[in-house]
RNA sequence: GGGCAAUUAGCUCAGUUGGUUUAGAGCGCUUGCUUGACAGGCAAGAGGUCACAGGUUCAAAUCCUGUAUUGCCCA
């Protein structure tokens, strides 16, 4: 049968990944094998596959089909994160394209919508890591927002709660004036912005001309100002002690505070204080007890506390009340300026420090383990740099606010049956809850009077127990929790570390006394060739169906673990999968030739072929101790380039020309069993990078009875002979040196070449008949005498000489060898400065020193030998 | 502003407690190769004063100090 010169993968691709799924291979129930486990980091439900994820999670299969040829029982656990903010942007998007508002909505109805949105496009990024062969177990692919988790995520809170983490409280948050809703500090993001420093006087209380200057960036919040603050060792302004100030256009009166927060540096060195609208402001203002005074609605437009420009947007009052300032004799000068301003990493609006009533969860006390089993490596990271970054963050730790002012999520499970701020009763249900409070109140209340709080909970709320909930480990039965957790590896991204990675160590060990994953495993971010993140508003990003179309999921595996070792960016090429496609093929080819060769019975095993084997069994064995070593290490990509060497170098460059059968001969029986053998061992390691072509030739070499190289055994390294190693070193050397020489001659590979060889040092001759053969050799002739009429090499202090066929050009021949010796002598002189040098022939250990006498004893011997050649070609 | 990293070939990166033949890989580049697995291939070659300046040491890409640049995290 004719087999295609190309690799075609978009057949073998799709026919594999449905065999595997239906023979229920990536399936995992507890049994008595050891477990290896891995959950994914789950993307958004309604989100679709960027590069980001193909990166992540071909690391993930390459682990987990790794772990499975090693015999455990491998369960990877696929799922999708509601990912409350982003879906239901999404969500009041659509309907507001469909001319309606979410606030002409019932909560039922909205839900109901949202719902509908996610059915629609839940799910499309899992069947998108299908194509990528993603090995996972898809009967259990979890949701967030399923019913059993859901519930999870309700007892925690209430568990939390009970316990007294979870509070409610009146604090500065940020808040998102175009969700709407409270964010926390990991979801806003600051840049830095040219913006304007306007510096205004304040008149002093009670004088005719004696003013107070300040700075600020926010004229427009000077209708909040309740105090100046200023250094207390500022000498400047040491009068103003005891003094009050008008704040300008409303004309409040202000105290004058002193506080050595204040940077005497920065501005004028007097500081407006505005508690309601800025965090430090805030802090300064309980200090002081000043009065707070929002001016502020959700929005972000002044309300009727401002008294003036009432209902505008706080940036259009920015512009209008610099000018009124102005017109009114208050403002000295703008200059510009650079600063750092919040974010929302959801809709980009800037965010505004907002005091509200939201939902707490204390951290400091629950972070203590998670801490200490990161530093002691009980979970460790990878990269390990990753440690002082998530150190830092634990130990300034704030509370967390778990609170939304959303729909789409987990609503708080709290119920109000009065007005008062305190008048709540925590309890998984609104039936619960009335028991509870019936039962410690004397009034009987019953279920109308109780309102649930309209918030959800922050959607990282619910992934913190991912590893813990897919097991159903907050049930009564923890079979499946005791058998697979702790998780074995974790692989994510270091941006979402305090997201994600550490609140769900936290979790583990609050809910499980145990961390959730052994290693983390953080990968880079996907850029663009000029460095720039990849994301959608650029356009930058390409489509990875579209990657995989062309150059098969197996290249575009390969050519994403190609540059990206752990924890750095990766810069994307999509040479890179080019790369990887012409992998799958070299190997497609390798595999057609031994496939054409027919076997005979009837010749007998060359002696070529048996050292060609004896050589690769050891060289194979070799580089499968050197890919588990870089295994281990979760050095991934240098697994993959051992791997890719051990292929293309070492099977497909010298075994396969060594062991190769003349044009249209026969290869013998023996010689041809023991390339199947090593096949195998080769689609083996490869398989966890190319779990495609893996099986595709697994299959075809020859019948598997339903068996498939997914649950192949990774193979055992046995190098039975260790000097082989050695000795083909300098057979390649040879190997070099005649192709060099045939080249530089302009010698055609087709004209045989005697070969005569000066032995200096020992010489063995267990690779004289591949000699022959690779080289296209007449004969091997051992001589005691140097050869004038030929080219020379020289490889481990033995002479190699070819003899003249025609022309001779003794001239070139010997001013290359002068080049040679005076490479050499630079080289023996660098050693001899050392070796003259007494303190370090004193100081230095004993094999260092020996080690430097044999480089000089080697460049000496190479000298003289190359000398002599010389005084040979001249004479 | 505070913290943590990094800087090695044109590009992307290795280089494991300082010493293994005057620094390695992949890609790219240059040159040569048309019958016999693969041009998505084969072979050979060029390319680096290891960011800079000091220091420690018999010995520094590797350890220390400073400078510059870049990235990340935090405020």
């Amino acid at each position: 049968m004719e087999i295609s010169k190309t690799y075609d993968p978009s057949e073998s691709e799709d026919k594999w990944y449905k065999i595997w799924t239906d023979q229920g291979l990536f399936n995992s129930e507890p049994d008595d094998r050891e477990s290896y486990t891995v959950v994914i980091p789950p993307p958004n439900v309604t989100g679709v596959l960027h590069m980001g994820h193909m990166l992540n999670n071909t690391i993930q299969d390459v682990l987990v089909r790794r772990a499975r040829m090693f015999g455990k029982n491998a369960c990877w656990v696929p799922g999708t994160d509601h990912a409350s903010i982003a879906t239901e942007a999404k969500v009041v998007q659509k309907l507001r394209a469909e001319g309606i508002k979410k606030g002409d909505l019932s909560r039922e109805e909205f839900l109901e919508h949202a719902w509908e949105w996610t059915h629609k496009h839940g799910g499309v990024i899992l069947s998108q890591l299908k194509k990528l062969g993603a090995s996972c177990d898809w009967n259990r692919t979890n949701f967030t927002m399923n019913d059993n988790y859901y519930k999870s995520v309700i007892n925690v809170f209430c568990d939390l709660h009970q316990k007294g983490f979870i509070y409610r409280g009146e604090r500065m948050i940020n808040w998102d004036p175009q969700a709407k809703t409270a964010l926390s500090d990991e979801e806003v993001f600051y840049k830095e912005v040219n913006s304007k420093l306007y510096y205004l006087r304040y008149k002093i209380e009670g004088s005719d001309d004696e003013w107070v200057n300040i700075a600020t960036t926010r004229p427009e919040t000077i209708l909040g100002d309740t105090a100046i603050c200023i250094n207390p060792d500022d000498e400047r302004y040491t009068s103003l002690k005891g003094k009050r100030a008008i704040v300008p256009l409303i004309n409040r009166s202000i105290p004058i505070i002193f506080d050595d927060y204040v940077d005497m540096e920065f501005g004028t060195g007097c500081l407006k204080i505005t508690p309601a609208h800025d965090p430090n402001d805030y802090e300064l203002g309980k200090k002081h007890h000043l009065e707070v005074i929002n001016i502020l609605d959700s929005s972000g437009s002044l309300n009727k506390n401002a008294k003036l420009f009432v209902g505008q947007d706080r940036f259009d009052v920015r512009k209008s009340i610099a000018d009124e300032l102005d017109s009114s004799g208050y403002l000295i000068k703008i200059e510009d300026h650079i600063n750092k301003i919040g974010f929302s990493e959801r809709t980009d609006a800037i965010i505004e420090p907002r005091l509200s009533l939201q939902w707490f969860c204390s951290m400091e006390k629950l972070s203590i383990p998670a801490l200490e089993n990161v530093m002691n490596d009980t979970v460790q990271f990878h990269p390990s740099k990753f440690k002082n970054t998530y150190r830092h963050w634990m130990e300034n730790i704030r509370d967390w606010c778990i609170s939304r002012q959303l729909w789409w999520g987990h609503q708080i499970p709290a119920f109000f049956y009065g007005d008062g701020k305190e008048d709540f009763i925590v309890a998984p249900t609104k039936e619960e809850a009335l028991k509870k409070l019936n039962s410690q109140s004397d009034k009987q209340y019953n279920l109308d009077d109780l309102v649930q709080d309209e918030d959800v909970m922050d959607t990282w709320f619910s992934s913190w127990i991912w590893p813990i909930a897919v097991f159903d480990g907050f049930s009564n039965d923890k079979k499946e929790l005791d058998y697979y957790y702790p998780t074995n590896d974790l692989v994510t991204a270091p941006e979402i570390m305090f997201f994600w990675v550490a609140r769900m160590i936290i979790s583990g060990y609050e809910y499980v006394d145990k961390p959730p994953f052994k290693n983390v495993y953080f990968t880079g971010i996907v850029r663009d060739q000029l460095g720039r993140k990849m994301s959608k508003s650029l356009g930058n990003s390409p489509d990875p169906l579209e990657l995989i179309q062309k150059y098969g999921a197996d290249g575009v595996r390969v050519g994403m673990l190609l540059s990206s070792p752990a924890g750095n960016d990766l810069l994307f090429d999509r040479n890179l999968c080019e790369q990887g496609r012409n992998f799958t093929n070299k190997l497609w080819n390798s595999f057609r030739l031994v496939q054409s060769w027919t076997v005979s019975d009837e010749i007998e095993q060359e002696e070529s072929s048996l050292i060609a084997l004896k050589w690769i069994e050891s060289k194979v064995s070799q580089n499968i101790i050197n890919i588990n070593s870089s295994y281990d290490k979760f050095r991934i990509s240098e697994a993959l380039m051992l791997t890719y060497k051990t292929i293309w170098d070492d099977y497909c460059s010298w075994f396969l020309e060594m062991i190769k059968p003349a044009y249209q001969q026969p290869i013998d029986r023996k010689t041809y069993d023991s390339v199947v053998l090593i096949l195998e061992k080769i689609l083996k390691i490869v398989h966890p990078f190319t779990p495609f072509i893996a099986e595709e030739i697994w299959q075809q070499l020859k019948p598997r009875n339903n068996t498939y190289i997914v649950n192949a055994k990774w193979p055992e390294e046995n190098i039975n002979d260790s000097t082989i190693l050695d000795e083909f070193q300098n057979f390649q050397a040879i190997v070099m040196g005649i192709r060099n020489l045939r080249k530089e001659k302009n010698i055609s590979n087709k004209v045989l070449l005697e070969l005569n060889i000066k032995v200096n040092t020992n010489w063995s001759n267990i690779f004289d008949s591949l000699l022959l053969k690779i080289c296209n050799l007449s004969s091997i002739v051992f001589t005691d005498e140097s050869i004038s009429a030929a080219y020379s090499f020289v490889v481990n202090n033995n002479e190699f000489f070819v003899p003249f066929t025609d022309s001779i050009d003794t001239k070139t021949e010997i001013s290359k060898i002068e080049i040679e010796i005076q490479k050499k002598k630079g080289f023996l002189e660098s050693v001899m400065k050392k070796l003259n040098n007494s303190r370090f022939s004193e100081n230095a250990p004993k094999q260092v020193v020996d080690l430097e006498i044999k480089k000089k004893n080697d460049a000496e011997k190479q000298i003289k030998i190359l000398e002599e050649r010389i005084a040979n070609l001249s004479s």
